[in-house]
DNA sequence: AATGAATGAGGATTCATTCAT
DNA sequence: TATGAATGAATCCTCATTCAT
């Protein structure tokens, strides 16, 4: 039985179910392409399924409406970044070399896939709820992450009440500064000086004369 | 008096110019309600000219096309925005003081112009120009007063390369706050503890542990 | 002031109001036409339109929804349907002369508005609401007749309950009548035996070997 | 017994022609059910499988399009109508007591098979050809009828141009009254007022103010 | 300048039918 | 023969824009 691919019936034929599948995905992945590029708006079936190669009715046999495609993706892309964020900066000690890390793994994401900024920016209004779910999970983990840093001695002994709108102006930083570098190609590149000055906000802040000893 | 071309003529009669004047003002009064209350993908021409009370084809009399009016919202706006925020924090000495007066301002005129905040996040989308265009003033204009603080020593000496990036982290910061804080009914109220938890970035960062003496 | 046409202003310009009721009753007898000719479901509004000689987007100034011209079809055709047969009616003395008269007045109906038939017969699948009034209408109108010819003594002595039975099987065999002789033109040619039998079966049923005296 | 054709073979095997026939009888029978309940428009192939337990493609494996069922609905379950009528109505003697069963009979009729009054009726829109059909069928056998009971002398002396006529309008009656007295959940209820006022019209008629003698 | 009706391009969606497996 | 995915024609409806009055 060794080597036998899972899935699939004797000899490189596939079963109905991956068929469909990979169709599925097909359509998924020209969607994410297509709202990169064009924005929701302009994200017609049409385009869709030319970008895919299939006919425009095929599109409904997997979704039940433009709306429930537009709904699914920012969540799935949404969990592909948080994987690549966590994968990066697993191995971080320190709560700045961790914020470091994740703050570069989500412009090296971005360059990976350089439809995801436009995908989530525009979610806001195209996907409101994908987007409230999105920064919902977000924000729920980044909160977790500054309340063991605060627990830990490693930042100061903020108030959960001023921990939240922390997060908000991390994330909201990550985001305009993609924004920011992000060129007409949708192709993002981040001057070394934008990481500097982040850490350093979250390190000693601007006012300081000295470094801290 | 008489056949003077601005003002008024003799008696309470106003001139051509002027009733030009208030229709137009009248019609991009009503698209800015419309668009903060719609959002602009629903603020269709009928929608705007039934709130100004006139007909569909009036408004081609003073707009173009509805694009035109849509990048015409946040420059309007903006200046607003920039003028109240400048008025509110013309006192301040110090740049700390500035900084907080002229984050709460953004707020307090938030407040005011409760349509403003989408008009503003939308016209990413919408009104791309328009909101370039908006950036580049708001950005240049925080530059100079963040490279005025470096000249006074207020705050540490980064590289002009530095500050730019810092500039989109700080009007990101609002920006956020603003759309977390605001709620169905457009209203913002923002806790306390986000404006000490900004000046607090911006004073001393995060990770210190005693104050600066 | 003799002679001024009702509604114009000056010399045979029309008012907009009248332009517009104009422009709508066009849709609206175009969809008598088509829904006539092809019936409800082939009745596409590009059908409608083309016949009309006007876009598309024409109809939606006049009608919300294809439903909507639909729903009027039948109270405003029936309406003059009811109109016409009081008319040729009017005159009758006795119950059975009535009978006769309106039963022909049906048939010469139809020979004006050919399209009748069709949109009546169909309101039932594609318009039920409406038809559920026409029905209404017409049956009330008829109980009501049936109820005082009863009264004067000009037809047995039914109970309500059974006059309401009669009114229908009264005006089924108008209806099925009407579609068994109308041939594949839309033409009705109603067979004189036809108007005999009925008024047989009114008077003096079938059974009867010898008239009454 | 090995070999024959038609039939089961040994034990309890069932032949491919029964099994086929099968598969189109539970098409057949999910048609019915469909169009009975959501009407012809409604009764898409989907809906008609899924209720069959079928899958899409099946269908066509038996019937070469959708209006092909649609056109032998009526004609198989008419069939079944007439069937019933005449096993009712059989032991009739006279002309009134067989018009009573019969009657009577079609009633019974649309109790035990609730949606084929919907197929009737709106096979005049969907199965035209059907319909029509179905009417010849019925009216031909209801003409021989009445030609039966006039030469009995059961009935007046009326020519044929005037029994075809007379046929329509009975039926009429059945199938408007049957509509009038179904309620919205399918169920037919036909007061017994409705059958005398019936019988009446075709005894006596409606003027005469005694009964016979 | 104000009006509001006319226009028609464009887009989402449905569903009978085909077809490869 | 059964399956169910692929197809694409057809249709309703929206709305920015034009234009005659």
């Amino acid at each position: 039985m060794a080597g036998m691919a899972t899935g699939r019936t004797a000899v490189g034929k596939k079963t109905r179910m991956q068929r469909s599948e990979e169709v599925r995905d097909t359509l998924f992945q020209a969607a994410a392409e297509v709202v990169g590029e064009y924005g929701y708006i302009d994200a017609s079936i049409t385009r869709i399924t030319q970008r895919a190669n299939l006919a425009q009715g095929t599109f409904y046999n997997y979704f039940a409406s433009r709306q429930e495609i537009f709904d699914e993706l920012l969540p799935v892309l949404g969990a592909k970044m948080l994987a690549h964020i966590r994968q990066q900066a697993g191995g971080a000690k320190t709560f700045l070399e961790k914020e470091e890390l994740s703050f570069r793994a989500f412009f090296s994401f971005l360059k990976r896939m350089p439809y995801f900024l436009r995908i989530l920016n525009e979610a806001e209004i195209f996907a409101p709820k994908a987007h409230r779910q999105h920064f919902r999970n977000i924000t729920a983990g980044y909160l977790r992450f500054l309340q063991n840093a605060r627990k830990n001695g490693e930042i100061a002994a903020l108030t959960d009440e001023a921990l939240e709108p922390l997060v908000y102006m991390l994330i909201a930083s990550r985001g305009y500064l993609a924004l920011r570098y992000t060129d007409e190609n949708g192709v993002v590149n981040l001057p070394e000086e934008a990481v500097t000055v982040y850490l350093q906000l979250l390190g000693d802040g601007l006012t300081q004369r000295a470094p801290k000893g």
